[in-house]
DNA sequence: AAAGTACGGGG
DNA sequence: GTGTACGTACTTT
């Protein structure tokens, strides 16, 4: 048998029966694959009569098991713990594992994804470079020559496939699910081609392709949900194979779509589609490559240890989780099968404070000139890793003085968490991110979409904290960050009213404050970082910012509801219409159009002037609504499904969208997206008052009144205050949208 | 008046 | 393979 050392990337893995099939991208440009014989580890704890019963149970299994006694810790009680450590062949692990867990004997590290738990134990990962030793087909030992936490490594050159279908895109559908099947398209090095004729002639030459080309990446557009099924049953039809995966052995596998909620929405995945041996990612099927692109879904697979196509479909909670896993794997703490700490008790009083999350101010409701805004950079994951929050340094038995504000918590000092370890390298390694994309250079735009991926890994950590589910949560921590959270804001707050300036606002992480001719921006920051104990940076000044009214109460203002122009131009805008995903875009232009006009005025300009030209812009778009020159993409209102078309009890004339569409044959998910126009908004039948973009044949049609009204409303929200409020009719409150003639005549 | 429903945030 | 916030605005019944 040949040896060999070959330096490369570790590029795919997978479990077979006698271990794990690696695939090599060699640094001469080689593909090949080798079998690492590993099998994975998991333990069992118990008294003496229960690890005697799994040793009978182990002793008759078919195949070779090995065990070792092996001293691990446990987290929560710190406590060192002899477990018995089995090893078993790969594929055999969870059928074991199921068996043993429903005799109810204790378990960790079993339930870890397989390939995740191959990087923890080999101490690699995706993408990792390594000079492989290989014995034949057989990789017999590595030297790892890359580092995670590196910011400068080399990633691979990938041969990229993109698959697509032309028309799939067309008259503002969403997406092919509900348009019919195009033509499919192939770009390779840049160059796009339609397959030509019909479905035989299509499969042979995309089989060709593949076989030729040989790419590493097949990336596409609904290929989860749409293009791989299809491809699928054609090429069955058909009998071609397409060889989609590299490993000739191997065909393709499916996941199960599914719709899920989080952030209190619904999220619809198409059920996914992977290859062995090359990688499938469907840009229409995950957040990181549409947040980040290859850049930051290969940072995070990296850090994350999880497999590249996996780690562009599931959720970064599901990355942090295995970052937490990685820790807890190299530094021998056993992991619970699933989130074993229930809440500890506490009195009443006690959960009232405690179930406070960020605070919250209310701004001062106007239109403001010369503020500057700051913002605490990354304040949860700065609180976690400073104030050492983790669920089990939350209220040990050692450290009781070591108190939380307002929450009767207390952190220790004796032990670093779980936690914080995994948080700040990340915290780091994005504030390094962050500097070169700062300095620019040719890899400045690659530098901030990984400091992107960070970014998002920060923000999950504080939710996952106080997940009920996630293996590493626990209430209580979740409690002690916002708690600190709060105190910080507190601080900041009396450290700049203590020096005579005016807090015009403050929400969670940032402050707003009135600036005093002269004022050193510099100093201030200093000062409130230093009394606040929290890094904190000059967000901008604002030339003008306006804090808008409730439209329930007009004297009251709402937290997160403000715009505002920086000095240098840029406009900063939250929670009005523009911002919201259910506005037409002709809409979102006109604030757009009107904010930007505002952005222009010269430095201390009188507002109130530009009323006359702001006037004249809102004209514009009510005629182009009136005499028709508007388009159906223009009016199109998208629209979430928080639920399945014939779940919805009002008939809205969003949810008499969805089920239009529905009741053609289009089946639609809770999470899925439907578009539709306003057709005749309070018309006796319901059919007629909304229209799905997907089911337009015929001229646009829409209901100008309605959007007319839309219009008012939305020209109001960012003129309110500049111009004269309307007199009041029928309704008292000043706040509401005036009646066309009194205002804009 | 009450209940149903959607949205944002982070950059 | 997983975060069912939470407060506001608007609509339907």
């Amino acid at each position: 048998m040949p040896r060999k050392t070959t330096e490369g990337w570790l590029f795919d893995a997978y479990p077979e029966p006698e271990g794990m099939r690696v695939w090599i991208i060699e640094r001469g440009g080689g593909r090949r694959s080798v079998l690492d014989c590993w099998r994975p580890a998991f333990h069992a704890g118990g008294d003496a009569r229960a690890l005697k019963r799994i040793s009978d149970i182990l002793a008759g299994l078919p195949y070779p098991v090995e065990t070792a006694w092996v001293d691990k810790k446990e987290l929560f009680s710190d406590a060192t713990l002899r477990v018995l450590e089995i090893r078993v062949p790969v594929l055999e692990r969870d059928r074991l594992v199921k068996r043993l867990v429903a005799m109810e004997f204790a378990l960790y590290d079993a339930d870890m994804h397989l390939v995740q738990a191959y990087h923890y134990d080999r101490g690699h990962f995706p993408l990792a470079l390594c000079r492989f030793r290989l014995d034949g087909g057989i990789l017999s030992s590595f030297e790892l020559l890359d580092d995670p936490w590196s910011v400068d490594y080399e990633i691979p050159s990938l041969r990229f496939l993109h698959l697509s279908l032309s028309g799939s895109d067309i008259a503002g559908r969403v997406d092919p699910n509900h348009a019919a099947f195009g033509r499919l398209s192939l770009t390779m090095d840049g160059r796009t081609s339609e397959l030509e004729g019909g479905a035989r002639d299509q499969l042979e030459t995309l089989a060709r392709r593949l076989r030729v080309f040989d790419p590493d990446v097949v990336t596409s557009d609904w290929g989860d949900s749409v293009l791989m099924p299809e491809l699928e049953r054609l090429s069955n039809e058909h009998r071609i194979p397409l060889g989609f995966s590299r490993d000739q052995g191997r065909g393709v596998e499916g996941k199960k779509d599914r719709s899920f909620f989080t952030y209190g929405r619904a999220v619809y995945q198409g059920g996914a589609r992977y290859f062995f041996g090359r990688w499938h990612l469907d840009g229409k099927n995950s957040f990181m490559l549409r947040e980040t692109d290859t850049d930051g879904l290969f940072e995070i697979a990296r850090i994350a240890k999880i497999p590249v196509q996996r780690a562009a479909r599931c959720t970064i909670g599901t990355s942090l989780s295995s970052m937490q896993m990685a820790w807890a794997s190299t530094h021998g703490v056993l992991i619970p099968m699933e989130k074993q700490q229930a809440e500890d008790f506490r009195p009443a009083t006690e959960l009232l404070a405690a179930d406070k999350g960020g605070l919250v101010y209310e701004p001062d409701v106007g239109w403001h000139r010369n503020v500057a805004e700051y913002d605490f950079t990354s304040m949860y994951p700065e609180m976690m890793v400073r104030r050492n929050i983790s669920p089990e340094t939350v209220n040990c038995p050692c450290c009781p003085e070591n108190a939380v504000p307002e929450v009767g918590h207390h952190l220790c000092t004796k032990r670093r968490g779980l936690v914080p370890s995994v948080l700040e390298p990340i915290l780091l390694k994005r504030a390094r991110y962050k500097a070169l994309a700062k300095a620019g250079g040719p890899d400045a735009a690659s530098y901030k979409r990984r400091a992107a991926a960070h970014k998002w890994c920060l923000v999950t950590c504080f939710g996952y904290l106080g997940f009920k589910n996630a293996r590493f949560g626990k209430i209580e921590a979740h409690e002690c960050v916002t708690a600190w959270g709060r105190e910080v804001l507190l601080r900041a707050k009396d450290s700049v009213e203590s020096r005579g300036y005016r807090l015009l606002h403050a929400l969670v992480d940032a402050i707003w404050i009135e600036l005093r001719p002269g004022a050193d921006l510099e100093e201030l920051r200093l000062l409130i970082e230093r009394e606040a104990e929290c890094p904190l940076a000059l967000e901008g000044v604002y030339e003008w910012i306006r804090y808008c009214p409730s439209k329930e109460d007009a004297l009251s203002g709402v937290p997160g509801r403000y715009f505002g122009a920086f000095t240098n131009g840029e406009l900063k805008i939250r929670g009005i219409a523009l911002r919201r995903r259910d506005t037409p875009s002709l809409l979102k232009a006109m604030q757009r159009e009107l904010l930007e006009r505002l952005a222009r005025v010269e430095p201390g300009g009188d507002l109130k002037a530009l009323v006359p030209a702001l006037l004249d812009i809102v004209s514009d778009y009510r005629l182009r609504l009136r005499e028709g020159r508007v388009t159906a993409e223009e009016l199109a209102i998208t629209f979430h499904l928080s639920r399945e078309p014939g779940e919805y009890v009002h008939d809205t004339v969003s949810s008499l969208a969805a089920k239009q569409l529905a009741a053609t044959g289009v089946t639609l998910h809770a999470g899925e997206t439907v578009r539709y126009v306003i057709t005749a908004a309070s018309d006796a039948v319901k059919e007629w008052r909304s229209k799905p973009l997907a089911l337009m044949e015929h001229g646009l049609e829409y209901d100008a009144k309605k959007y007319l009204e839309l219009l008012e409303r939305a020209a109001w929200e960012v003129l309110d205050g500049l111009v004269p409020p309307p007199a009041p009719k029928r309704r008292p409150q000043a706040v509401k949208p005036p009646e066309l003639p009194l205002l804009w005549s």
